[in-house]
DNA sequence: TCAGTTGTTTATAT
DNA sequence: AATATAAACAACTG
């Protein structure tokens, strides 16, 4: 599930869940979602007393504040966290809990692609974030042209672009493009300034409905994920039949009618 | 049995 | 130097 939109209900949700509560203890039940230099020892005795405060998001990141230390959370491509009252009902795939004083918070995570960090200060959450670009829901759009300006090359590939931008991931990519009318492979270094623009201010509003619905993109009939991935699904602008190509290193859908291929090379 | 999966990193090639 | 591609990671679903 978790592109920026996922990510930042995940971040409510531990905001919500977690408000005033302290930390007992931590578990874990599978060190090698770990990452970095932190151990299960090293976890528990950092975040035992600690208070919980108000977590931050930064793309697909989820900063977990404490007054103490902050953990680091990536839920690769099919972590999520679950709270519960009691210890009862623990997931296999729970591979950290957090125990509180009035319930717990388990990070879930069946693939193990993505992780846990621990940062003692702001410069270590600065190093585990060194590679990580701005919040693509944090900029203007005029702010996301600029940067889409610097790159050349296939204009999906820069969307996904973790450095370049953080947060849009291969379904929001998909949905950005078809809502742009923009073929995934079509260039950068083709587009005009107005273009660019374009493509930055349909990536906002793209983003913020997602975010704002408070838990994905699919429930919305108008748009291409709601019949992202169904073999012979149709465009639901203009009903022509979606293609499947392979974009970025990542399965794309696109309407080859409202998305024009680019010239042959 | 085999292909496919919302992410990232690394290696390799262009 | 930038960009493109594939594989690896791990565990499951259909």
């Amino acid at each position: 599930m978790p592109e920026l939109p996922d990510v930042e209900h995940l971040r409510r949700t531990w905001a919500r869940d977690t408000a005033g509560r302290t930390i007992r203890r931590t578990v874990v039940t599978d060190p090698g979602i770990l990452r970095g230099d932190v151990t299960p020892d090293v976890l528990d005795a950092a975040l035992r007393g600690r208070r919980l405060e108000e977590p931050d998001r930064i793309g697909k990141w989820l900063l977990a504040r404490t007054d103490g230390p902050t953990v680091i959370l990536h839920f690769g491509m099919d972590g999520g966290l679950r709270w519960a009252e009691s210890p009862d009902g623990r997931h296999r795939h729970d591979r950290v809990i957090f125990v509180t004083d009035a319930g717990e918070m388990r990070f879930r995570n069946m693939r193990k692609l993505g992780g846990l960090w621990l940062a003692h200060d702001e410069g270590a959450l600065a190093t585990v974030l060194a590679q990580v670009g701005p919040d693509a829901l944090a900029l203007e759009p005029r702010e996301v042209a600029a940067r889409l300006r610097t790159r050349r090359g296939q204009v999906k590939s820069a969307l996904m672009d973790q450095a370049l931008l953080s947060g849009v991931g291969n379904l929001i990519a998909d949905e950005i493009l078809w809502q742009a009318r923009l073929h995934p492979k079509r260039r950068l270094e083709e587009l005009t300034d107005q273009g660019l623009l374009d493509l930055a201010r349909v990536t906002r509003s793209v983003l913020r409905e997602a975010v704002n619905r408070y838990d994905y993109l699919s429930r919305k009939r108008s748009w291409l994920n709601h019949v992202r991935g169904r073999p012979g699904a149709a465009c639901p602008r203009c009903g022509t039949p979606l293609e499947r190509t392979v974009a970025a290193g990542r399965t794309t859908w696109f309407c080859p009618a409202c998305q024009p291929a680019p010239p042959a090379a």
